[in-house]
DNA sequence: ACACCAATAT
DNA sequence: CATATTGGTG
């Protein structure tokens, strides 16, 4: 068990065997990891849910988080050196495809001559950059990594921009999580009148949510600085609590429509990323800004 | 620039 | 309904 592996560093091509390389696509003809492998038209046309897009920087950011866990050195690009894996989680999913049998789907064309004058934003993949995210939906696991966040930060610390990072979930904007805090500090409140019993079946995310009340503190009031200043000598590597019960989310108290995914918009990023992306908009008036 | 909150929009 | 977005304040 006291294996190491050995990481070979392979950049210097030195002493390359030339004859495995025989018949290997060249740089050109590989698809780039920055692009999607399925066109966006087929899969909504087949309700493949649709790679997300990934920005060339953001592909090397992963990388490097990659490299820098295996090899356990300084990445460089985060600030903190420790890279939360995400894969601590329990849970599974069961991959379910819908059986819907017939499947008539008539494939329309995309008419040129259809626009005009309209300046119809043209899909630029090249800049495929503030592009109109699709709605983040926080799935239970998305919400307990947030709450085990928040619960270890402490109230203290628990900004949107703090818990984003520590979050280490990629696609999260600030934003995202500036509106959850939000709703959840509101939850809180609201839910603490109560002491602890009968959570309104509203709320369900929250509903589970186990309330820690760790007003723990540790950094004291330095924080006037900007950037760099955490992360001095406190010990808050912190890959995780890992807590508590195996419960699954009891996401009841619905009558009302079906609840989410019955299979798939939303992958677990538990063991992989991506996320949803909603449904094909046939074009949306994106406004920019 | 950011956090916070209420209101509002999608 | 759950999120996003906005506007105002500190």
């Amino acid at each position: 068990m006291g294996e190491e592996a050995k990481i070979t560093d392979y950049s210097r091509d030195s002493e390359r065997v030339t004859e495995w390389e025989i018949g290997l696509p060249t740089d050109g003809d590989i698809t780039p990891l920055s692009q999607p492998l399925i066109p966006p038209e087929l899969a909504s046309a087949f309700s493949i849910s649709p790679e997300t897009y990934r920005t060339l920087l953001e592909v090397n950011r992963a990388s490097n988080d990659t490299i820098s866990a295996i090899r356990g050195g300084s990445g460089g690009s985060q600030a903190f050196s420790t890279v939360v894996e995400p894969d601590e989680e329990e849970e599974e999913e069961a991959d379910r495809e819908n059986g819907s049998g017939t499947e008539s789907r008539k494939l329309r064309r995309l008419d040129s001559a259809e626009d005009a004058d309209s300046v119809m934003l043209n899909n630029d993949d090249s800049s495929a950059r503030a592009l109109k995210r699709p709605r983040l939906v926080w799935t239970p696991q998305l919400h307990k990594r947030f709450v085990d966040v928040v619960a270890h930060l402490g109230i203290q610390n628990a900004v949107p921009k703090t818990i984003m990072q520590l979050m280490n979930v990629e696609g999260l904007t600030r934003e995202n999580v500036a509106s959850h805090l939000q709703k959840y500090r509101l939850y809180l409140k609201r839910m603490q009148g109560f002491s602890d019993n009968v959570p309104s079946s509203t709320d369900q995310l929250f509903a589970s949510t186990p309330v820690l009340q760790s007003l723990q503190d540790s950094s004291a009031g330095g924080c006037g600085g900007g950037s760099a200043g955490r992360s001095s000598h406190a010990q808050i590597p912190m890959p995780y609590p890992q807590p508590p019960p195996p419960h699954m989310m009891a996401m009841f108290g619905m009558p009302h429509h079906g609840f989410n995914n019955g299979g798939f918009q939303q992958r677990d990023w538990s063991s992989g990323f991506t996320y949803p992306q909603a449904h094909t908009h046939g074009l949306t008036p994106s406004g920019d800004k």
